[in-house]
DNA sequence: GCGCTTCTATGAACTACTTCACACAACGGC
DNA sequence: GCCGTTGTGTGAAGTAGTTCATAGAAGCGC
């Protein structure tokens, strides 16, 4: 296992920030576990923490009003969790639960925000990763308006083989991720994600 | 016409800010003026420059591969366009155009750099809506993945219909949109937006 | 290795949208 | 008032997705 300060390093929120400070930050932090399959937090709970993932991963994911489940994203190690609950003081937007048995550092919302205000720098490198997420967001919104499932597919898969830290472009890259998974972030049904991948 | 400082006020990126601050940077900003249906900015361009819209609204719209258009958002006096740019140095990740004839104030990324770094409290203002936006646009995109045309339809209508300032909810509100506008926003044909408004 | 569970494959019937084609209405310019 | 432009209404035919049903393959527990 990584040190707590190198994994701070790699999340995209605060990457830009002197080791000092992440230092600072990661000595707040807490260390919990999750077995697979347990729910780090509901769509809807009150928000008061950002949990950075040390082991493991997770799967962040929204309740459709049918009760249906899209998947927005899946985050390993270096990335975070719960940001935006932190920034804004709103409740959870999405639901969070453990794929595999994980580790994360947890950072409650006083600890960030004494740490935040002792830091203008950090703010400002926080502006701009938060609107980097605003784009990728928005280039989501996009391709669900413009792209059909073909599309949408190959463009996930991609980016899905591109998480892979050793990957070069001619490289062939092992995914594991099943079709039913595949289908909840593209939103479309798992049949329709089968039939895709056969053509 | 309203004053400068109240018009940033009822910016929501802005609108959390002391009074001072907020003429601070309203002293910092230049009037220009764009007939309708003139673009102000397009996707891709080099953005320096915060948009700050005192009369008229703006369309603000994304090009899909195909050279198809859909419209983001439409935003009238007291919103805001441009900011990313400004934040992260990016170029424009969208085309914003008039939609009537349009007056906005102008604020560089000089300018608002240095007003920013002057005042650590509006840093964190503008954690805060970001965030909030984060928010919205992960809600539109969950709509897209959820919800079907009527449904998506309605939404969008009771959105524009809140976007008047003096709206009851018992009140008829008298919207002025096309069905193309509307096709646009909600990614669909103008036909299926027809015969969704005529059942 | 056997059996249970999860994942994959595929066809048939259905639905929500699409595009294309065209008619009609409303409105501003002159 | 007439005319061009912009917007609305509608039908016919096509297509990309849906659900449902069912079967086979692969992986895991013991």
């Amino acid at each position: 296992m990584k040190q707590r300060k190198e994994l701070i390093r790699d999340v995209p929120l605060l990457a830009r920030l002197p080791e000092a400070e992440l230092r600072a930050l990661a000595s707040q932090g807490r260390a919990r576990s999750y077995a697979a399959g347990v729910t780090i937090f509901h769509e809807g709970d009150p928000g008061d923490s950002l949990h950075i993932i040390i082991e493991g991963s997770v799967r962040v994911a929204v309740l459709s009003p049918s009760g249906a489940e899209t998947t927005i994203v899946v985050l390993g190690p270096g990335e975070f969790v719960g940001d935006l609950a932190l920034l804004d003081d709103r409740p959870r937007s999405a639901s969070v639960v453990a794929l595999q048995p994980t580790k994360t550092l947890v950072v409650t919302r006083n600890s960030f925000a004494r740490w935040l205000s002792e830091r203008p720098q950090a703010a400002l490198a926080l502006l701009e990763t938060l609107s980097l997420r605003v784009r990728r967001t928005d280039e989501a919104l996009a391709d669900f308006a413009f792209l059909d499932l073909p599309h949408r597919l190959a463009k996930r898969l991609l980016a899905l083989a591109n998480v892979q830290p050793e990957s070069n472009p001619s490289d062939r890259v092992r995914l594991r991720v099943t079709q039913a998974e595949l289908a909840s972030m593209l939103g479309v049904s798992r049949e329709s994600v089968n039939k895709q991948l056969n053509i």
